[in-house]
DNA sequence: TAGTGATTTCAGAAATTTCTGAAATCACAG
DNA sequence: CTGTGATTTCAGAAATTTCTGAAATCACTA
């Protein structure tokens, strides 16, 4: 591996988290290596820096590409390709989390959906059942804030999060506003 | 591997979605194999359940322990040692957080302020360090968030996920009535 | 069409991770 | 202390994953 010390770092930690994640060794490194590139980087590049084969990096970039996380660039009269990663950390995070979620939540969603729907043959596979079911209604709680955030605007998003817990004096605050509003002009659309 | 079908179904996903993550397949099944089970399960019957050697279970559950995903219980008169996971899913959630956050977040982290520390020594490593500040500055904000709202009581951090993206419509409406409030009395503690 | 260079594929080699059985350790009872 | 059963440890076996080099494919040019 031939790179400046403080790239090296990098690129190093990144390859022992990737095999903390799914992703392996080299897939982590090439992508980290791509994310602090100043300009984007051929195959051959990647191989030279990382000290690994080619074909090594063909299928990593693979990997990457499944994964919608690098992005191929040409320059002119050159046949080969060129990759980086998206300009915008926020971006990243994004495809990151879509991703994993298609991966990892989505799977176990619909196995627990295909469960439930079993008539249980005994108090064991009852019992089961009720314990798979609590575990459903949390996953589907968190799945359904994520579609609903998701769809903010980075700015917004940004907003929401620097509040934390904050939100929740709002929330409060807003009861408040809302039953005052209701006792001086009563909800119309709560006729009864 | 002998169980009720139903329950055999799920443990089987869970081992296979633990080689996604960072834990294995066994540690998986054994996770997965406790939080249905309706009562405490001692060792030797998750070896026989699972069918796997009794060695690998004890390592397996010191794994679990680790991560603290699992809860010891003793019954009087009996020296073995029994397994169960917490009841409350809520609470199962929080832990895996915290211990991922512990263990990729982290270290990531640390190790990105420790390179951000260092005087770059070219234009590469200056446009390096510009990116991984930038990928500092985000995980950042998300663990000043998560360090949030992880202190909240759990109704009140499902009141906030069932809100989801309508927190913002609140947040508009607060800015109307913040702007309000200073028009008709200015912030005292604004004095200039 | 033949030639060139980039890229991908893939069978097997190398490395790593997981799993096991045998032996060691531990905790307690008699 | 000795015996008993539960549990852990650990060296090596087995399984899995990752990586490589050689060959195949592909895209384009002359």
């Amino acid at each position: 591996m031939n790179l400046p010390p403080l790239v090296q770092s990098f690129v190093l930690h990144f390859g022992e988290m990737g095999s903390r994640w799914g992703i392996n060794r080299t897939v982590g490194q090439i992508y980290a290596l791509l994310f602090v590139s100043p300009a984007p980087v051929c195959a051959e590049e990647i191989a030279d820096s990382l000290g690994i084969s080619r074909s090594n990096v063909s299928m990593s970039l693979r990997e990457l590409q499944a994964w919608n996380l690098v992005i191929l660039k040409h320059k002119p009269d050159d046949r080969r390709d060129f990759f980086t990663t998206p300009d915008d950390v926020w971006h990243i995070l994004r495809t990151l989390a879509e991703e994993r979620k298609k991966r990892e939540v989505d799977p176990t969603l619909s196995v627990l959906r295909e469960i439930l729907m079993q008539r249980p043959a005994s108090d064991a596979e009852r019992h089961a059942q009720q314990r798979m079911s609590e575990m459903h209604t949390l996953i589907e709680q968190l799945t359904h804030w994520y579609e609903d955030v998701k769809q903010l605007e980075t700015e917004r998003l940004a907003t929401l999060l620097s509040l934390g817990a904050k939100v929740t004096k709002l929330l409060e605050a807003k009861d408040r506003v809302v039953s005052l509003g209701r006792s001086r002009r009563p909800n119309p659309a709560n006729k009864s």
